[in-house]
DNA sequence: GGTCCTCATAACAAGCGTGTTATAGTAGGA
DNA sequence: TCCTACTATAACACGCTTGTTATGAGGACC
């Protein structure tokens, strides 16, 4: 058996998990492409548009749209340019030494 | 002949190149490019390192950092992300409908 | 001259984001 | 039920950035 003070609570593990580069990376990638995700999801809502739709304004497929709105890749400044240009939008990425993190529009 | 009347300004020229869309994506990738590049000489210069020492601090190889110095790619988030960890430094990235542009460190 | 350090560049493989097409699944209306 | 619209997902090609190795050019120093 495993000795109690030997078992890590949930924030223990969390924090060495974000300690290790690679799965803090992983963090990170998907942070931002969730966050952006929520914006063009919300745009969308309120706007009362369709993938479809939206994908036309953008020069898009739909599928490109599905993918965006997914959040499992990290976007390209030339997408997130794509998105700002023709949404009328604004992203504030902010890259620090200790995290990646996208603000919220002033 | 051209009439003068017909000929264009270097601004008018400047300014009909940033509305084709080809070659504003262009011009806001290698001034991005160029932004980090400065970063990276600066760092370097200021703390009196070779491109091979800054590279083993970066887990890099040396022409990976002569490449990032040169401007000509436009870094992705993960570089920029690696750059801030370890030198220390900061980077501010604004997205509008306008421009993509880099911010000076607060 | 020869050696060492520095930086630049070419060449190729690999990873990732994107463009695109096809298709499956779901929900609503006639 | 049939048809339509909407969304999600798979599959593949393409382009760009990166990782890596090899190599070339220029200086400083002995």
């Amino acid at each position: 058996m495993t000795k109690l003070s030997e078992l890590k609570t949930a924030s223990q593990i969390a924090a060495e998990e974000l300690a290790d580069p690679e799965i803090r990376r992983e963090h990170e990638r998907t942070a931002l492409a969730h966050a952006v995700a929520m914006r063009v999801i919300g745009y969308r809502s309120d706007h009362g548009l369709s993938q479809t739709v939206l994908a036309r304004l953008l020069d898009m497929q739909q599928p490109a749209i599905a993918r965006l709105e997914a959040g499992d890749h990290e976007p390209s400044l030339a997408t997130l340019s794509r998105l700002a240009r023709v949404l009328g939008i604004e992203f504030h990425i902010d890259i620090t030494p200790d995290a990646l993190g996208l603000r919220e529009t002033a």
